[in-house]
DNA sequence: ACCGTTGGCTAAGTGGCTTAGCTTTAAAGC
DNA sequence: GCTTTAAAGCTAAGCCACTTAGCCAACGGT
């Protein structure tokens, strides 16, 4: 029987692609085994289990979110790096409905590449916070509150959770907008 | 065999309960019944199965969440009931997290309760908008951007996403501040 | 050509959810 | 008070997911 030539990188890679297919929670090891023309039991040659997986995964979506919120901010500052980065963040989410998620899992300590992507997802928007003069524990809770609203407003749309017909793509805007707005005149006591 | 005396209420509530000491996605039909005291097939003379019981412990969650923001806010007005809703709101979150999560299924619209309890909370965020003199397509914006920024906080802090040491309550207190600027001088075109 | 590593397999077990069909309780009616 | 009946419980059995154990064959290096 012909050997179909796996590692751990294709198993990864087309879970990925799979798991924007189906959804996240669709993603099965039975489907993937499928996808990929093996067994089921296969699979544990290449990758742990079905949480180490997804943490494979997560690493993988984080990573790639990562560089898209980076490119996006690169050359850019102010409320133009701001509108980018989110611009960016969003169309990810969209465009990977199933890799999204996973980059919600917390960094393994375990996995560097994991982390490293993690820190640079953070960094990204630090760079751009830095831009509207906001550094130290103004940063920190800045960043908490765009990395809320911008994960908050894509959860919402994923699992339909606007309603109305109210152009979403509009709301966005002015939720950047309104970010925009908060930096600028950043409540906090500063540093 | 002595009967237990269950019926559908009793089943739910119970199902949230296990959900806060257990987690929303460890929530199993298996725990479940064995704290009831049942076989785990009884509990299908109650409820249709695992997704009705999400369901309905959605609309269970979504009505106590509706009545937390809506009790916050009665009596208050602009900044001030801002900051009571989102209190009220992050309260509930870290109080019920297990029920929490399942306040995010998009409400059955089978289940009138589950429709009321969601236009319920919708209209809690509505009127402390009013507060703020937006309506209308404004009022829908700030709505999603408001339930985006609580909503994606809330589910962030749960999951352990702030991994800096900076403390979480302030990171919190500093974001509602900043949606009170974004909301008194809301970037919209009005109307 | 051989041999060891490794990637594939089947078999089997666990733990979820679900359905089918039976029994017995408890309440309603006479 | 007895009978009848709807409903609440049960056991048994099946499906599907994940996981482990252990076997076999393909490929790479010597």
């Amino acid at each position: 029987m012909p050997r179909v030539g796996l590692n751990q990188q294709t198993v990864v890679r087309e879970a990925a692609r799979l798991a924007d297919e189906v959804g996240f929670q669709q993603l099965t090891l039975a489907a993937l085994a499928s996808r990929l023309g093996v067994a089921l039991p296969s699979l544990y040659k290449h990758v742990r289990g079905a949480d180490a997986l997804a943490q494979k995964l997560a690493a993988l979506a984080t990573a790639e979110l990562a560089t898209a919120m980076t490119t996006a901010a690169v050359g850019r500052s102010g409320g133009d790096a701001l509108r980018a980065l989110a611009d960016a963040y969003r169309g990810y989410a969209l465009r990977h409905p199933g890799r999204y998620p996973a980059t919600q899992r917390v960094p393994d300590p375990a996995d560097p590449e994991h982390v490293e992507a993690g820190e640079r997802a953070v960094g990204a928007v630090f760079a751009v916070l830095r831009g509207y003069g906001l550094t130290g524990d103004d940063a920190v809770d800045a960043t908490r509150a765009l990395r809320s609203a911008l994960h908050g407003f894509v959860t919402l749309e994923a699992a339909g959770g606007f309603g109305l017909p109210r152009d979403v793509d509009r709301s966005y805007h002015q939720l950047v907008a309104s970010m925009d707005i908060s930096f600028r005149c950043w409540p906090g006591t500063g540093g």
